[in-house]
DNA sequence: CAGCTATATTCCCGCAAGGTTATGTAACGA
DNA sequence: TCGTTACATAACCTTGCGGGAATATAGCTG
């Protein structure tokens, strides 16, 4: 059982998710929309049931799949500690860019 | 530049995260922690900080690795379509969980 | 039944990611 | 200066993943 992490780091299967977002879809639709092969859709898709994040509805010879939004409270439940330290940066540097628009001697690379 | 998702897909990168999030540390203290080689954190924490998610601190030999969040924003700009869906869902559950006493759900943990 | 449609599964390939060992590098202490 | 500490980088190996082509399967239609 891949964690819902793994299963996210791949674009394709979060742009699955965002299509799934707006209306329940056919295989057929996913794979012209992201331009891959059949296959390869149904793959992802396969690592998506397994996740938990997609759910099939059979009509027929059809599958149309749609969201599971639940596994990705989990990623949720990860990020709650986190959330505060990036807002409270982001509160600063608005202090900052509201104050003193001047240079910047931050960050390396 | 690899995105923030994939670096977060690895379990070990998280621990590093949540280690850090606790107070910044040096790199011996999380390679014990985390039970690999030295090298190995540090090529974590290579992948880490070209990802904009720690940054390090010189103190002569050391290395003062500490958390930098600000990249976990888009972690969450990404979910945040989503999020209303499986809190609807988890409404439902405490409804039918009746009813709780209201206390303190934001500062626990 | 045959043939078509929609999707899943299998097989193979190339590549990149993680892990380890070995080595390089910088700063300290004696 | 020498040795040691703390970390980074390099080289190597192995495994797993994403991609495509080919094939299997299930359900229509006629």
């Amino acid at each position: 059982m891949p964690a819902t992490f793994d299963v996210l780091a791949e674009p394709v299967r979060r742009r699955i998710l965002d299509l799934l977002l707006e209306r329940p879809r056919l295989v057929g639709e996913l794979t012209e929309r992201l331009g891959l092969t059949q296959p390869g859709t149904s793959k992802h898709l396969k690592v998506l049931r397994e996740a938990g994040l997609v759910r099939v509805r059979r009509d027929a010879q059809r599958r149309w799949y749609e969201l599971r939004p639940e596994p990705l409270a989990e990623i949720d439940a990860w990020l709650a500690p986190y959330r505060r330290l990036w807002s409270a940066s982001f509160d600063a540097l608005e202090r900052h860019l509201d104050e003193a628009p001047d240079d910047d001697p931050e960050e390396t690379k």
